[in-house]
DNA sequence: AAAGTTAGAGCCCTTTGGTGA
DNA sequence: CTCACCAAAGGGCTCTAACTT
């Protein structure tokens, strides 16, 4: 009466049902001690002889044991796994980046957990904070970091700080502090480029759409593009002011042609996404992309170039600058490869004809 | 010489530098047993004192103390993760299942681990296998099922078999097995809709660009089209067959195009992804979308609003379909909400004039 | 006697001495 | 002396049973 509706070989350890095999039941199955099993099983140095060897994997394939990887992490005191804050994973942008960290944390048998900030500095914090008690390997924090902290952001700070001071890997992208390893994509040359280019293809008046002033990817893409495109003779009329998504770049190209704009001028969105979004509302307000309004983005996320016209951008190897974070967080000396931008100059920027 | 470099009021306990807090060193900190730092701070019905909760909180907010999960984990014998099987992240529609599942889980304080099958079975199995050392509450497979089993999908179900038995819920997209739960997209009444709509703008003729057959979700697309766009008049001429990426729907594309494609042809892509492709064959080809050579696809990704022509579609709920699944995971009882496709008919099937 | 504390066993695994062949 | 095994301690936490006031 102490073994309810137990089927006759039915094994006496409490897992009857429920609960994994053990490492214990493993060892008891073959006969041998943890000890033995252990080495067997979840690696190490140290020998065993084959005849052990093979109890011991066929007491385990039986069982179906698969180590458990919590307690692996409590006794070994590291858990293998990489941390991974993004602000929506559903922006190409990020799922880029994302498949990137993956391909890496699979190529060293580590795990990847994911979360998603929203682009709201109270809830980062918040994660960073959660995620700290995973007793990750490496944290990479993909989400947009602003020049002049608010409080929550110095609350994600003081978490970070708080992770790395007990051997965590904190890695950002843009400008990290001296003491957090950063992947560095190189906004400013890109959009540099990018501004002498669009001169270069005649363009005098641009309107840019940026991110609120203190994101720093959008202030070094705006700083670039604007240095690069003064430098050929243009000049950007207007800084309209919104976030990465889709629909600022909706609002406010509706609020710009609101307000009017010129045959000839030059759109520019500091991510494709955005500057898809403006396309989208030129579109709709009847106008032409091309030659009446010609529009160029940043990113080139795959959409871009099945949007019609094409759209104009600056290549950034998304998934290998993913793939960059992830090598920074578990190499011991790690040194960032290159991650070369490319202009690409696509039909949305025909160029002005003289 | 026993305590080298140390500041003065260093704690003398073992993590001086390269260990997180314990609850043991907030324990002693506080100057309270092990059980009741437990208690103030790891949640636990039982009361504290609130003199004793103060004194502990305050110790673990100076000592910068985070639970250690994975201790957690093997002590409360559950770990809260949920595990996430995608194929391709950086494929917008696993990416607008991942925000859905992320969304969930935040929602419980769940974190979630993603894992990228890259459609390889084999590779499918060997990650299922590995997802069950961190017994996680649920395992949300949304990589492509197959109709008749490889070995190596027969490798997953084993996996997922031995982690169901042990308590783990799995959940599936599409028809599951009855054991496990499963969300399901009514991919073919949605698509019998689409071949409806389509016959009754006059399209008599189309080209279907699927995966490869036995793939379930293409399978029922497939076959609910036909089934609508035959009920109308019309018939599917060729299937060609590829998988789910864009560079399957310009391949396909391609080699129709090099066949012939008579004006007034519909396109049929089983993804919108692939649609796209198509549409980027055609273009290269020199043909017109639309009028000459019309496109639709399947599942509403984001994109599909900003190519021009617009592509036709079937709306999927993808988001909503992922929180979805996370709620299969951890609903005691759960009941699939309804998930309503809709059709979208946009100007990439205009339609053709009698 | 109620309320709340504490000691200590237990979770699953790793790893280090020891020990017998 | 190797070699290859085992016992036992330890890792950070939870939770029950016993104890204090």
């Amino acid at each position: 009466m102490s073994q309810p509706e137990s089927p006759s070989r039915v094994r006496q350890s409490r897992h009857a049902r429920g609960a994994a095999p053990t490492l214990h039941d493993v060892a008891r199955e073959a006969g041998v001690s943890l000890a033995t099993a252990s080495r067997v099983l979840n690696g190490s140095e140290r020998k065993v002889a084959e005849s052990f060897r093979e109890r011991v994997e066929q007491a385990a394939a039986e069982l179906g044991y698969t180590a458990n990887v919590s307690a692996q992490a409590t006794a070994r005191g590291t858990s293998p796994v990489i941390a991974l804050l993004v602000a929506d994973i559903a922006d190409p942008y990020f799922g880029l980046i994302a498949a990137g960290v993956a391909r890496g944390a699979d190529e060293q048998g580590l795990v990847v957990t994911i979360a998603i900030t929203e682009r709201d500095p109270a809830r980062e914090a918040r994660i960073v904070r959660a995620l700290r008690g995973q007793r990750p390997q490496g944290l990479i924090l993909a989400a947009s970091r602003t020049k002049e902290p608010t409080d929550s952001d110095s609350d994600t700070a003081r978490e970070l700080a708080e992770y790395a001071r007990f051997g965590g890997r904190v890695v950002t992208f843009g400008a990290g502090s001296a003491e957090n390893r950063h992947v560095e994509i190189d906004n400013r040359a890109g959009a540099e480029e990018l501004g002498r280019r669009m001169a270069a293809l005649g363009y005098r008046a641009a309107i840019a759409i940026a991110a609120a002033e203190g994101v720093l990817t959008s202030d070094e893409r705006l700083a670039g593009f604007r240095a690069g495109f003064e430098s050929g003779g243009g000049a950007i009329d207007r800084v309209l002011r919104g976030d990465f998504r889709r629909e600022s770049g909706v609002q406010a190209m509706t609020a710009a042609l609101a307000e009017g704009v010129v045959p000839g001028t030059l759109v520019f969105g500091m991510s494709d996404v955005v500057a898809i979004g403006a396309m989208s509302a030129i579109r709709d307000a009847g106008r032409e992309i091309g030659a009446d309004i010609a529009v160029c983005g940043f990113d080139d996320v795959p959409s871009s170039s099945d949007v019609t016209p094409a759209l104009t951008t600056v290549r950034v190897p998304l998934s290998e600058v993913g793939y960059q974070a992830f090598r920074a967080t578990v190499d011991a000396d790690w040194e960032q490869a290159a991650l070369p931008l490319e202009v690409t100059v696509r039909a949305s920027t025909p160029g002005i004809p003289r």
